[in-house]
DNA sequence: TCCAAATACTTTGACGTCCAAGTATTTGTT
DNA sequence: AACAAATACTTGGACGTCAAAGTATTTGGA
């Protein structure tokens, strides 16, 4: 199972041999795809004994950071950066947990807010101690490591056109 | 669609608020998933024109650095570090587009080989050059960036049991 | 006022991923 | 030689994601 090689480095190795392009953005890219593995699947063994998943932690959180515990399922989607189609989705899994409620927005007929139960509060809350235990699956990255992390990929969240206005200080 | 702010920041400064823990790990977290769903974006859209995705490159990129263009099916897994059934999924999918071919091990009866015909091996030199051209997706992330990331995922890599030899140079 | 365009959400369908279970074959031990 | 265990792959089911199309409602301009 686990290999003796680096197998980014082999890889390297093989485009490099075959006369291919953009080694250097290839094991870029590479290195952050196999990392979102890694956490995807330590985050999602984490949140597993408490009956929810990452998606669905994601947006019980955001609702919880919300003065009244609701937002519209637009709103979240935004935040989220995940289609519109996900969040209906998520929100109806959710919603048959009993987690979140939907209720209809009180001014403009088209809009559904999501509405945090008692109950999803409650998971929330579990969700996050059982998340900060295994610190967010990047266990194995020090403080250094996670910083320099922050800094490169916001580069490219900027390059993304993820947000326009200059990011604050970061901690 | 475009935020004014960073929705990272707001995050982080959420999870402050609410007294949750490891806000460090869950910025460097988020940045890597977000990173992820960038790339993947990037990757898929420049694939679509040449009529395959990135799972389906990986698998024909892997078989075109072998010397007779053909590898088991679940060599194929564990250097692409997916479930055998994803494997056999994409392979399906390439044999139905005639890029790959299945065959019998010469001397082990369990195994199949797939074997890169000559459509895929010229569909794995377009996607190379397409990938290329847009510097699968990094652009935006500068050498530095790329060789922070680089090694800073290196060590989470290590730590998640990835390899176990010491990695060679990296250049 | 009226109506086309925009907005918000849902539905349907395609696809990728995983897990668990099933089949076939090979290995290793007695 | 015999058989349990390991290995390799496939199948079926659950779930998440997206795109495209559909429905309902609101907005904004003629």
């Amino acid at each position: 199972m686990t290999l003796d090689f680096d197998p980014i480095d082999e890889a390297a190795a093989n485009w490099r041999g075959a006369g291919w392009a953009a080694v250097d953005a290839m094991t870029a890219a590479t290195s952050i795809t196999r990392a979102h593995q890694i956490l995807s699947g330590r985050i999602d063994a984490a949140l597993a004994p408490v009956g929810i998943n990452f998606s669905r932690f994601e947006v019980l959180a955001l609702l919880s950071f919300t003065k009244e515990g609701e937002l519209p399922l637009g709103k979240g989607g935004d935040r989220l950066q995940v289609h519109p189609a996900s969040v209906t989705n998520t929100v109806n899994r959710l919603e048959a947990d009993g987690l979140v409620a939907r209720k209809p927005h009180p001014t403009d007929g088209r809009t559904t807010l999501a509405v945090l139960t008692r109950d999803g509060r409650r998971r929330v809350e579990q969700a996050a101690v059982a998340l900060a235990e295994i610190e967010f699956g990047v266990a194995g990255l020090t403080g250094d490591g996670r910083r320099s992390v922050d800094a490169a990929i916001l580069e490219l969240r900027v390059a993304a056109g993820d947000f326009v206005a200059p990011p604050s200080q970061r901690r």
